[in-house]
DNA sequence: AAACACCCTATGATCGATCATTGGTTCTTT
DNA sequence: AAAGAACCAATGATCGATCATAGGGTGTTT
């Protein structure tokens, strides 16, 4: 066994967060996850930081983790953010306009085929292009610590949020990269906080 | 004891990389921090992982710790999105305006009187109550997520940088933020940028 | 001497056990 | 019965010990 046993256990925990194993607000209990995975509490325990990280559990001190209860108001803030940091990204970089037009693709045909595991994985990837493409590693590091792909996955599910279905939308943003638009970033705000819940323009 | 141990060997980190205890590209070993501190292995590890979350450190399987070499560039990469998410906030939400005038008054005085860690202090706060004042408790997060007034610390003692000594280049801001102006978040931008080593421009 | 295999130490990763806190339960006391 | 004290089980926090890997040293072969 080499080193990825914490990276296996938040793997797990992370499968059992999106599936909806836990519910929000649910305790999860260090040495039942080991005892069920038969690890040490010690691996279990670094996992579970690593989550807080992603701001997907919340813990206190002598009272354990638990799963964060995900409002609509929540997953906004966590928008409007992705929104700021993916404006910063365009502003600094170029994305590679294929790379960009083949992930449209492979969007549009997880669409027509309803997938939606796919279709998450696709869009992210989409955006995620864009970050990395800022030059920037702090701010594709931030950008990551969002968690999006999984935020999106609870969004999904809890609130039954439809992904963003329709590949169409990102095609005027292709173009705009590919023009050199200097609106490139501003459309990009919008394009993502159009996804988020209540917006209240 | 209650529980702060793991908070309280992050301090002591803390307060070692801030004074060049432990140089950047050092390795820290978690078992001699352990021994002196008279701790076990683990909550040292805890901490560390607080550390690396911070980008104060970088760690590999197998390898441990060290000290992050901090270039310029990165320093640039960090006032880039600092920037951004200041940006953010300031269009989300209108920070308290006297709020901000006691910290400028603080940040005069500290200058005044040459006390560098004053004006760090006084600065970050500055900064802070915009960020808080958006109101998104992500956004929030995500910027304490930067270390702000550790990077800073770092700067100035790594690349004799100076802190912000003008108290001066804050008052526009207030002024735009008390007028409502809409240009004053990109007006904090340009402030936090002009900060930042290297600009390009 | 270069290349290579082997061993050895330091140390990160993990474990099983123990300490200490929280929250509930039961038992008085009024 | 309500209020409080004492007890107890569950579990997070910490510990000391063990396992396993990385890197360096040493000897052997060519």
């Amino acid at each position: 066994m080499r080193s990825p046993l914490r990276d296996h256990i938040r793997q797990v925990l992370l499968e059992g967060l999106i599936s909806g194993r836990w519910e929000p607000g649910e305790r999860i209990v260090e040495r039942r996850v080991a005892a069920e995975l038969e690890v040490s509490q010690a691996p279990v325990r670094e996992a579970l930081r690593e989550l807080e990280a992603l701001r997907l559990i919340e813990s206190s001190p002598n009272k354990g983790a638990r799963v964060r209860p995900l409002t609509a108001a929540d997953l906004r803030e966590v928008y409007e953010v992705r929104a700021g940091l993916e404006e910063t990204a365009a502003r600094l970089g170029v994305p590679r306009v294929e790379e960009l037009r083949a992930h449209t693709g492979r969007l549009h045909v997880a669409a027509a085929a309803g997938s939606l595991d796919d279709q998450v994985r696709h869009s992210v990837a989409f955006h995620r292009e864009i970050v990395a493409a800022s030059g920037n590693a702090v701010l594709l590091s931030v950008w990551e610590s969002l968690g999006v792909e999984v935020w999106t996955h609870l969004s999904i599910r809890l609130f039954r949020m439809r992904p963003d279905e329709n590949a169409a939308d990102h095609e005027p943003l292709v173009e705009a990269f590919e023009a050199g638009d200097p609106g490139a970033g501003r459309m990009l705000r919008e394009h993502v906080l159009g996804y988020a819940p209540c917006d209240s323009r």
